[in-house]
DNA sequence: GCCGCTAGGCTAACGTTCTTAGCCCAGCGC
DNA sequence: GCGCTGGGCTAAGAACGTTAGCCTAGCGGC
């Protein structure tokens, strides 16, 4: 064990989102993260300035990550199957942690970091000729069933043993269809 | 101030839903809701078993309450009228509480209390003749995408100024079609 | 090679909160 | 009037967040 721990803000975060991986939003706090790290509490404030602003920039690095996983999904696909891969992917992620699906809710992931994620978004919806307002509430429309199928299924909510896949399915055909043929427009 | 202060279980825990509403839910304590109680924090322990406990009981209460507005909504009415009176009780409830949102997303609020919430969707879908996996299915789809839209605008998860009553229309709308015409179906 | 600065660790200490243990009395039933 | 019990209390301890202040490893400049 060196004198010098050599932590950065960076491994702080990265610890701090393991803990949220192991013990839950809830088990976040600075305490177990100073253990991971191998140091005493009051040392990770030369890195962080508190807890809320640990849990902020761990939530920044869900959304960051989040965004890349979807961009990254659709890549090269367009319409329907752009839709589709950006679902799954969203939902994939949040299967892999579920326990990260409460930073998707909070104000960080709300606000600039979440821009990111709603460009990608606006960018598949393009591929249906949606453009200004109409792409705004279609992306809200999108955003809404995956984020709310995903945290569903990550806090176990949802009873029955039917089928998730299957469930899911429908919800993006339901979604893909309805973007498509322009349901809801005026 | 008597002497005793004539708490009950049932009391405690819509003291802990005025803190949740004033101070979100991290801001539920023990402390603050003895405060309110005009009482001492060990005293609530003749109550309520903890704060785990009481954040349980609390989260049992909003998905009941929600249960209710939602059975309310729908009654006299059916088909996409019942869809939408559904989605708009539930959004309602979350605009009118956004710190409750939280405590839709957790065990206590996916488990049993939560197969009241179900058979009310169920009941609605009957208008579309969806019986057995096919209606599990379906109800999975319109809980995902309205609790998804009023988790994201009760967390301002919503940037933009687009109107979001148009939004929440559009997604209704969507979703009322998908369902009427069977999309995702086999 | 030495000197000094600073980044990054530490200990000490405090306030808050949850929780348990144990006391004590108000008020009801007999 | 007497005793039981439910529902309050205080005391105490553990865990955590946070602040203050110290101390030194290790680098850059001379």
């Amino acid at each position: 064990m060196p004198r010098r721990a050599g932590l950065t803000a960076q491994k702080v975060v990265e610890l701090g989102l393991s803990v949220v991986d192991d013990a839950g939003l809830d088990g976040l706090s600075l305490a177990r993260v100073a253990e991971a790290a191998g140091v005493a509490t009051p040392s990770l404030y030369k890195h962080v300035a508190g807890l809320p602003d640990l849990r902020e920039r761990v939530a920044r690095v869900v959304l960051a990550e989040l965004t890349d996983r979807v961009r990254e999904a659709v890549i090269g696909v367009s319409g329907d199957d752009a839709v589709r891969a950006l679902m799954h992917a969203y939902r994939s992620y949040l299967v892999e942690f579920p326990n990260r699906a409460a930073l998707l809710v909070s104000p960080p992931a709300a606000t600039e970091p979440g821009e990111d994620l709603l460009a990608v978004v606006l960018a598949v919806l393009r591929g249906y000729r949606l453009e200004g307002s109409e792409a705004i509430h279609a992306a809200r429309v999108l955003r809404s069933s995956v984020h709310g199928f995903a945290s569903l299924e990550a806090a176990g909510g949802f009873g029955y043993r039917e089928d998730l896949d299957e469930s899911f399915r429908r919800l993006a055909v339901i979604v893909t269809t309805g973007l498509r043929t322009g349901a809801g427009l005026p």
